[in-house]
DNA sequence: GCATTGTTGAGAATGATTGTCATGCCGTCC
DNA sequence: GGACGGCATGACAATCATTCTCAACAATGC
């Protein structure tokens, strides 16, 4: 049974209203921040849970560090602006099948697959290039 | 100027002979018991720039860790056995189209992006599913 | 050969993540 | 309302991949 306390309503409470991708250890930082005390182990267990019940996506960054947000239910992908976080989800049907047919092609079963864009969005490319276009 | 010592011959070497994603700690320990004694943070250094020059791929599992391996130059994907962890590289050109797509609808600039398929090959399938049919 | 300078390696340091386990609190039953 | 059983918590230790440090080393150019 999964019982409510406050350290997970606090963490989810915080999680719906946090648009970006954080680490575990950011996520704990804001909880302190929020005079929210819960310990550093039970953000993790707490963000795991989440993410094998598929209330929340992880995302790997370069150094292997794990993100997590709140998210739709349902397979999906995501664009992220790598300045400023920001992120988009994508239904991504163009991949499924993508996926699907490679897989076909080379008879490989129980396919899974993971597609995820970085970016600069436009906000940032406007603060960065000034203004100007750029491919 | 990159200077080709023992360590960097050795390490390419086997790479060379190595079809599997590995990861530095495991390359570290063959070439050990090859009788190559490298140090690991030479492995450490020398694969980072091996991927950098573009030389190996990398991929990250799900606990983080990274794995390397010898690649083709040029932008590709992977499918990869999870039991195997036999590789196919992919060209992959409409998961370039579908990026492209997505980034241009979402006003996103400089977009790269990670696909790699991850599934059974058909021979750990026949092992493990005793040679039925499975999707 | 010899100097120059990039490279190596052993071990320490870092930092995210996980394990430990006594204590605490939620949900339940009375 | 109050007791109880057991999952949840948290402070801290442990783990583990990766990076850093820096003196000793070895390619390369001459």
């Amino acid at each position: 049974m999964q019982r409510m306390t406050r350290q997970r309503t606090a963490l989810a409470d915080l999680l719906e209203v946090t648009p970006d991708f954080r680490s575990a250890q950011q996520l704990h930082q804001l909880l302190k921040d929020a005079g929210q005390n819960v310990g550093l182990a039970t953000v993790y267990r707490t963000v795991q849970a989440m993410a094998e019940a598929g209330d929340v996506d992880v995302l790997r960054i370069e150094d292997g560090e794990a993100l997590y947000r709140r998210c739709a239910r349902g397979h999906h992908h995501h664009l992220v602006c790598r300045e400023c976080g920001k992120t988009v989800e994508l239904a991504g049907e163009a991949v499924e099948r993508w996926a699907s047919r490679i897989a076909q092609e080379h008879d490989f079963v129980d396919v899974d697959h993971t597609a995820e864009l970085v970016g600069i969005c436009r906000d940032c490319a406007a603060r960065i290039y000034g203004g100007g276009a750029r491919a």
